[in-house]
DNA sequence: ATAATTCCGGACTAAACAGTCTATAATTAC
DNA sequence: GTAATTATAGACTGTTTAGTCCGGAATTAT
């Protein structure tokens, strides 16, 4: 992946602190810079926002989402959400963005999180569970999209397939170092387990939707695991 | 499961023959008699129709399906959707239902039809994904309901808790067989295997979706069932 | 102050939506 | 034949949809 490139970034003078003795300085991007360098600032934080409307789009999908849902839930007024995110296909696909990149940093965090690879797929394959017990298991964005809409947008197609590589790679590169150690089995293909572990999180994702009690998603996980043994 | 019940059964002479010497006759149940009693029959069949609608909302799930789509796919007039059916949700109830039915018993036929438990299983997981790469993945309609409704809708929840019952079961009697055979190991237990095996059933269907190769489909049928031995 | 900018709420529009109604044609019973 | 019944096609209706427009308020720069 590399490094994340370096933002420009500019050293301002706040407002409220010219006239004191010593000013606050303000170190903030290029980019926000221009946000904010605006008549009148805007009243809401774009990525709360952002945030509800992923949690809608997380519940309903894309067609069941109504844009008065999204406003209500954002609480922001119609003109805010086409000035701010373009229209509802843009804001979807911002959405999405947004939930494939926490939701595999998550997963590669987890994976990476314990010195035995084996303990952190387990941690990796539950780490959705855990969260979606609670009120009314939300659901996966990234799969809700892929039973959307299939291959047939390319816009999601491409987005999904990104994150995708990126899973792919990290749980290679996690079993690759598990073979190494003799945790898992010299016989087992780092591609194609790690393939299977990409579906037993599809599962486990679609099985906790449906409603699956903690402990037998922590089942499935558990047999998964133990075919790379 | 048991045998289909006897249904009661009516010889009709039919109508064209009624002037020849040797006319014919017709076996046809109660309900296909009312059926036919009408001022005028319908001129398309209802379960073809029906199959129409369930490809459909395969493809877009409910939300993402109009009753304009559903009319041209089903080649029937609006009048007669509602005649026939009740409304758009009652259709996909029914759809839900035929599709949830024609599966469940496709992945059964398939576990059940070899004497080899671990083949029949590789079977009944790749029996959907062999119908999948063709045209367009055609997604399978009870996880889309899954994924578009989770618990929140009382009937599509019903219905599909009602047939992974039967999978459930199903595939728990088999793998108790496999264990009796020796073909699978002691230490498995039927009810997480099997709940592990439907998981890995829901992770090909969405990795087919999303467009994954038939090789690796194969790949992950066959991790899943290594950790069985 | 004044001008310029931009946010926000709400009214507005055109299209799509699910569902109903009507007129006509087809069929059966008599 | 006539009367009764029902399927069909298409027009129709009220609602909801996504997206635009407009007037007033808030903020910044000058």
């Amino acid at each position: 992946m590399g490094r994340a490139p370096r933002v420009p970034v500019l050293r301002i003078r706040t407002q409220a602190s010219q006239q004191l003795a010593h000013p606050d300085f303000l170190d903030i991007s290029v980019q926000n810079y221009y946000d904010c360098l605006v008549a009148r600032p805007k009243e809401f934080d774009r990525d709360t926002a952002l945030q509800e409307a992923v949690d809608l789009f997380c519940n309903h999908g894309y067609e069941g989402t109504s844009t008065d849902d999204l406003l209500q839930a954002m609480r922001i007024s119609r003109q805010s959400l086409y000035d701010t995110f373009g229209d509802k296909r843009q804001l979807y696909l911002e959405a999405l963005q947004q939930y494939v990149a926490n939701s595999i940093a998550e997963q590669v965090r987890a994976l990476n999180s314990t010195t035995s690879v084996l303990t952190g797929l387990e941690a990796a394959l539950l780490a959705f569970a855990s969260k979606s017990g609670t009120p009314e298991a939300p659901g996966c964005m990234g799969i809700g999209a892929t039973c959307e809409f299939g291959v047939s947008d390319r816009d999601v197609t491409a987005l999904i397939a990104t994150a995708d590589k990126t899973l792919q790679s990290s749980l290679e590169r996690r079993i690759r170092e598990g073979k190494a150690s003799g945790e898992i089995s010299s016989e087992v293909s780092p591609r194609a387990a790690a393939q299977f572990i990409k579906a037993t999180f599809a599962g486990i994702k679609i099985a906790a939707r449906g409603g699956a009690s903690a402990a037998s998603l922590r089942e499935i996980a558990q047999m998964a695991i133990s075919s790379l043994k």
